[in-house]
DNA sequence: CTGAAAGCGCTAACAA
DNA sequence: TTGTTAGCGCTTTCAG
């Protein structure tokens, strides 16, 4: 097969056992043999079988990821946080996609990757998900995103209050009439998108206007959702003069639908997304910024740590959101 | 520590072999002792340690991706139809990131990988990346995409002829003055990129226009990067009329910089990009489309291939670019 | 068709 | 400080 820490004991003319104990730079090897030893691996150009020391071990030295959908900008984001921590780690990364909820998946996450890692980064899945419920069951560290509840190392960013934010920023410019576009339906208590929902009825009904759900459309979290979702509020009766899409994605599909009617966003109709990525601004997009590349990074930093302190206490991070004001809301500059 | 074979074997009544040859569907087993360990296996909630099955069988059950950069739209959608392909398959996708080729990484991923994962999907790497000549050195099934050059099982589109096509979409129009955004300096011939300043090169000299340096600058690959670009063509003492961008993202960049300026795509400046993502349809951005995912469902696809047989010989896989036309070269619709 | 036994390559007690 | 000796949990001949 290949070259083992056997083959590097003999050349070097010691024991496997002070090989392993070298090569991961135990203190108790003298600093001599040490050198002589690292030499040899070197020259035979020696790499520890991972397998192996994971079944002495008991540790794997990987993390999973764990997620509905891989391609959405906000997971690029925070995978782009993710990976730079992992690393600078050296841990290994390994990425599992659960897919649409609604579709069973052939093999439960749980069951492929229980003893493959050693904690889990779970993102964007709901609370309520059977899938989480197996995961937590297990028993291992998991650090997680997206998912309400009050859960130790987990990363939270004020979803209720940025779409409330959203809206009073649309109520500010005097808007009253004010469409949603939403991601999915059957949003359960348990996923971010519920909290968005509480924080525009919070800002409706501070500002004593009525919920109307014939201005509440569904996007799908894609671009060409948005796009559909927005010919349903234009061809409503009486259609919005502003419209607040549950993610920049879906509010580019809005804002294709505008061109393509020939209304200026920002004059005719205000409209603003939500997660601030890089083509909102040259889209000149209203958007509620959210730092998913720092979500990541935290969220893997926490993971890391729960690993390596299992029974250290740990509270969750809480990061900011903010509301960046572009034309789509506040019209061509002066 | 967690239930073993061992524990599935003594309250099968069996051996640990029959439980492994059962679990795995071997058709030597009676079919009613099969279908007992399999219960029984359920029952204890028994999951097989990947890394004893690594061990002793040689095979890791995953392959991993190396790519230098996470955080661009093509890769993502590579990724989608990786995934889905693995995931289909049953194998494990660990992600590794080389980072910017300039900066030598902490660890280079051939000794973290090679004896972690059975092959490995290259993307977007050079070919005279000395990370992809390890690789190679390696010895283990290799599929590469984005890497010039003629190697099996690995997936091409043709981007000197795309980009040709693109520069002649622009000349078709009328354009003489035509700007290029490319990606980063000092792309080799070993790099897609190299392909495309080709193909512009073709295109302007069967149309007898000479090259000229002075509209050749560079975008970055980002949305902030084709920004800056744009701004330098348009400063330029005589301005392009048409401006091509290797990259959507930098074309996003580059709108937005007009509209700040209030030009209007297609009208005061004609511009086009490369790729085809979802939001360029959004912007009417006039774009080469290329089938991402595709490319990534297809190339996971020949890498699982290759594992399996590794010594069946094997012919690249070539898909089509096609150019999409839109408001952005063609003015706004009549 | 099934069981016994010998590893796969590494790590971790325990001795020396 | 270093070597010896058992495994970690699975697969796989080889017998039966």
């Amino acid at each position: 097969m290949s070259v083992t820490a056997k083959d590097v004991a003999r050349v070097a003319g010691v024991s496997t056992a002070t090989v392993s104990r070298a090569l991961r730079g135990f203190e108790s090897v003298d600093p001599e043999l040490r050198r002589h030893i690292l030499d040899v691996a070197e020259r035979l150009d020696y790499v520890a079988s991972p397998a192996a020391a994971a079944l002495a071990t008991g540790r794997a030295g990987s993390v999973a990821i764990i997620t509905p959908f891989v391609d959405r900008l906000a997971f690029q984001r925070m995978l782009t946080g993710i990976e730079r921590e992992l690393r600078a780690a050296g841990t290994d990364l390994l990425l599992y996609c659960t897919g649409d909820p609604s579709e069973p998946h052939p093999v439960p996450p749980h069951k492929r990757l229980a003893r493959r890692v050693d904690g889990f980064l779970v993102l964007s899945l709901s609370a309520e998900s059977p899938d989480l419920e197996k995961i937590l069951q297990l028993g291992m560290p998991v650090t997680m995103f997206g998912s309400d509840g009050a859960w130790n190392s987990s990363v939270y960013i004020d979803d209720r209050g940025g779409a409330a934010s959203a809206v009073e920023h649309l109520l500010g410019l005097g808007h009253r009439r004010i469409g949603i576009i939403y991601g999915r339906e059957g949003s359960d208590p348990g996923v971010l998108e519920y909290q968005r929902h509480l924080g525009c009825h919070d800002a409706f009904e501070r500002a004593g206007i009525p919920w109307d759900e014939q201005l509440v459309v569904r996007g799908d979290y894609t671009v060409e959702g948005g796009a559909a979702a927005m010919t349903r509020l234009l061809d409503h009766a009486e259609p919005p003069t502003a419209v607040f899409a549950f993610s920049d994605e879906m509010a580019f599909g809005a804002l294709q639908t505008m061109r393509e009617r020939g209304l200026r966003p920002g004059v005719d109709v205000a409209i603003m997304g939500y997660d601030g990525h890089a083509v909102s601004g040259a889209l000149e997009l209203t958007t509620i910024s959210v730092p998913f590349e720092q979500i990541g990074a935290t969220a893997a930093k926490n993971l890391l740590e729960d690993i390596q302190h299992p029974d250290r206490a740990r509270v969750p991070s809480v990061l900011p959101t903010n509301l960046v004001a572009r034309a789509s809301t506040l019209g061509p500059a002066a």
